[in-house]
DNA sequence: GCCCAGGTATAAA
DNA sequence: TTTATACATGGG
């Protein structure tokens, strides 16, 4: 491997672990050496990120234009988002200083839809697995990766043929997916221009598809930032960190708050150990 | 064995 | 309209 690649400088607006680690992507692994192998929109890379720069190996000046530019969202400045946060509350402004380099990516909409169908009532080392078959299984071989099966792929197979998932209840799920995607029926590009709650109630319409894998296709597949995807995880934190406040008092960034919720929360469960029951947020 | 995992469909109250 | 339960699987 030759050390050409594309530097990007480390800013504390872009840290590849919050960013890869906190669960809205499922296919970048963490190599021992820290770095990070991965495919994303059928292209495979090795990220080296070092003090100074993250070093996207071997990729090219054109690939860089045409896709991870994009892809990390490298245009958006997500510092100036954070500040704008962080004048909302002062819990949200901890919890954005907590993860300062988290950034929501420009994923592909099939294989985020997908991805979270797979995370309901499930945990990340299971999803990443599950993911993984599903493209070794049926998606185009690319060096040491496969790429995701496309959405007509799946959409001719039975519940027996994803049987080797091993993603028990959520394979007829997959399938009404495909189904509505290959056949039209539901057409993801037409989700981002729609408006937040059409686009919302059109992939509700997918069997398996509730009001949180909607949103979590929303804000990580299709960017529209002022998807919220609470759970009931989240709601409980929320209930905690913010009594008076809903998702909408966070504006058209309130994905972006959630992610900073979301971790800070997650690493610090003392901060809502007392909310034992989950409570609901209009 | 038991509990839970960034939920959803379905039945029952 | 709101609340309870089953659902497949596997890691802790």
């Amino acid at each position: 491997m030759t050390n050409a690649g594309i530097e990007l400088p480390v800013t504390k607006d872009f840290d590849l672990a919050q960013t890869l680690n906190c669960g809205q992507c499922f296919r970048w692994n963490t190599q021992p050496d820290g770095s990070y192998l991965g495919i994303a929109l059928g292209h495979v890379l090795h990220i080296i990120e070092t003090d100074r720069t993250v070093l996207l190996a071997d990729c090219t000046e054109q690939e860089f234009r045409q896709i991870w530019c994009d892809y990390f969202d490298c245009n958006f400045d997500y510092g100036q988002v954070r500040d704008t946060l962080a004048h909302c509350d002062p819990v949200l402004a901890q919890a954005a200083r907590f993860a300062p380099g988290m950034r929501i990516l420009r994923q592909d909409p099939w294989e985020t839809l997908v991805s979270f169908i797979i995370s309901q009532n499930n945990n990340i080392p299971r999803i990443t697995g599950i993911v993984d078959r599903l493209c070794n299984l049926f998606g185009e071989s690319l060096g040491e990766f496969s790429s995701f099966p496309t959405a007509e792929r799946l959409a001719n197979l039975t519940e027996n043929d994803l049987a080797p998932l091993r993603s028990g209840f959520r394979a007829k799920y997959i399938l009404s997916a495909a189904q509505h995607v290959a056949s039209g029926n539901v057409e993801l590009a037409a989700l981002r221009t729609m408006s937040i709650d059409e686009a919302r109630q059109k992939l509700m319409t997918i069997h398996g598809v509730g009001p949180k894998v909607a949103e979590c296709a929303l804000l990580y597949g299709l960017h529209r930032l002022e998807a919220f995807p609470m759970d009931v995880w989240m709601k409980r934190a929320m209930a905690t960190l913010f009594p008076n406040k809903t998702p909408t008092d966070f504006g058209e960034y309130a994905g972006i708050a959630q992610q900073y919720i979301f971790h800070y929360s997650r690493n610090n469960p003392q901060l809502f150990e007392n909310s034992k029951q989950t409570v609901a947020i209009k």
